[in-house]
DNA sequence: TTGAAAGCGATACCAC
DNA sequence: GTGGTATCGCTTTCAA
């Protein structure tokens, strides 16, 4: 089965490699005629660009820029740029560079600024986003697409843009396993007090749902809450040792994010009885209330595998024109215990 | 930062680029003085072969044999033949073909001669093998390496031979890890009965030890047994229930091996309260047990990881002549419950 | 709008 | 032993 090139194309038409590859390309000035020509016989004959021999050629530099938000979570941003330096080193023989540049969670109206003047200034042949959903990113997105910038987001998704696909979490799913494991520690039955946080991203309204879904399929696992905060993960302290105070007979507590508030509580209160809890985000402090066994399990969601696979399909993508064939690329969530949580 | 290219060397030393190929690739007749001092430049310079231009150049395919031991679980099997066709995948432009031969695990036996006839008779170009570790086996590895066929081993390791490296789970950490998740569903006490196969196979070997090691940490976790199959894990079956009717207040079930034999006694027992068990293996069986709520657990160890893996560190070997940092690479294992078992 | 030709970094064959 | 040269499949000037 020999491979496909382009002198076959250009032999079959009788016309010069160079036109084949301008056709292909669609490169420099070329008879439309001959364009679709062109296109028809590579169609015909199963065409498939030798991407060694491209990047050979291809003497330039390919640059993807990656724009990360910043997180309170050094564990998760650093592992999600490792990742990605992963599948940048695969690719380094094929002139690919990466670029990561974090952006100020606290300032949000800012980042499109910053993506803009990069892209102004910098030559750009993919961009990486992980950033808010806020309109002027959009439309941003959506002038740089067209202007033929392979987009891709990351962790958090940018809705009603022209993002090319998105790789990240299931949280919802996440919430489920995350029920499903109360469920099992806590041996089918009992009080789980339940928090999330005021703020409308999907990383804890759809890890809400999963939970609340799931443990509507247990009977004798009652839900108490959810509580939530006020526009401020601190406000989970004061409300945790509230509510132990208050509430009679809890044996569990989960929380959408933030469950190292609650356990800093929890410590402080010095309580007899171990309450189960299961938290989302695997941060140094969290890792360490593992350890203590404060924390039963946290659901991992892998952010070096993110950042690795939206690297690379970033690169599969401007390099051989191949998008995932979902474009909601989803990476598994783990569960991890005492264990096995050295091993990532 | 410039690449350094075979004519860069060439240069400095006023020779040519064919002599400088032949030095670097210790391929045809060359004066050994000149060799020397090619390396040496090469080495000042910091020269990195270019694999895009190398295998562009080196028309010919690279095949990649695996012999696998045909297990009586598909799953594994399929799922390890998966990963290494994903990694020929990514490696397909290169060139790179892989080969996958089942052995048949009735007959380890025959599994040397069958090797040895195939490499006789084909070109190879790179080794993977998972099958018993026999005399003729290491010495049939030591034969091939000596004429400089690089040799990976999968799963099964074959020690005191001259394999490349090897890909595996860590069955020990397996073991561990099941042992804290039964502390965890056991909420800290109880009896487990424990069961383990009488074949000396790491897999059983380290597991054992790995839950025995981890359960000495607690104190009020009883182990029962082990108690041995009869070199055959049907015996498992009548074992179960034989025990299981003798010994008082067993809350737990744990087997290196063959869980599903277990299952099936418990299903035709009808108990009446629920054990706790914990598989090691993912199975079309044991996942329908894990559904059934009969299994709490399965600790997966990633077959398609372990067959891309060890697909990707022998081309990168045959290719660029990099070995993996650690030559023995551990998969991680992976929690399964009913909500994540899909998924993987 | 098209084509010829150089070059990317290596391998491999064939003279000398 | 060594060097010249064709080749791999493609991109990219430059001329026509």
């Amino acid at each position: 089965m020999k491979r496909v090139t382009q002198s076959d194309i250009a032999k079959v038409l009788n016309i010069s490699r160079t036109t084949v590859a301008r056709a292909l390309n669609n490169t420099g000035p070329i008879d439309e005629e001959t364009r679709k020509r062109v296109l028809e016989v590579a169609n015909k004959l199963g065409y498939k660009v030798n991407p060694i021999a491209k990047s050979l050629a291809m003497k330039r530099t390919l640059y993807i820029y990656a724009f990360l938000i910043e997180s309170y979570n050094t564990f998760y941003f650093n592992d999600l740029i490792y990742g990605m330096k992963e599948a940048e080193k695969e690719f380094k023989d094929f002139g690919v560079q990466l670029k990561v540049i974090g952006l100020d969670s606290e300032k949000p109206e800012l980042h499109a600024k910053i993506i803009d003047e990069t892209i102004k200034n910098n030559r750009v042949d993919g961009l990486i986003l992980m950033t808010m959903n806020l309109k002027e990113t959009q439309e941003m997105i959506l002038r740089f697409s067209a202007s033929g910038i392979p987009i891709a987001t990351v962790d958090l998704d940018i809705r009603d843009s022209s993002r090319s696909f998105w790789v990240g979490p299931d949280y919802y799913k996440t919430g489920r396993i995350a029920c499903e494991l109360f469920s099992k520690l806590l041996n089918g039955e009992g009080k789980i007090l339940t928090f999330t946080s005021s703020f409308n991203y999907p990383s804890v309204k759809d890890r809400l749902k999963g939970f609340l879904d799931k443990a509507s399929e247990y009977k004798d696992i009652e839900i108490v809450g959810p509580y939530f905060d006020n526009y401020n993960l601190n406000t989970f302290y004061s409300k945790t040792i509230e509510l132990l105070s208050s509430i009679k007979n809890v044996k569990a507590i989960y929380s959408t994010c933030g469950t190292e508030y609650i356990v800093r509580a929890i410590k402080d209160m010095n309580l007899d009885k171990k309450l189960i809890i299961i938290g989302n985000d695997l941060t140094e402090e969290t890792k360490r209330y593992l350890k203590e066994d404060y924390i039963q399990a946290i659901i991992y969601q892998r952010p070096k595998e993110q950042g690795y696979k939206v690297a690379k399909y970033m690169y599969d993508f401007i390099f051989n024109n191949n998008l995932p064939a979902d474009r909601y690329v989803y990476v598994n969530s783990e569960i991890l215990i005492k264990e096995n949580v050295d091993l990532v």
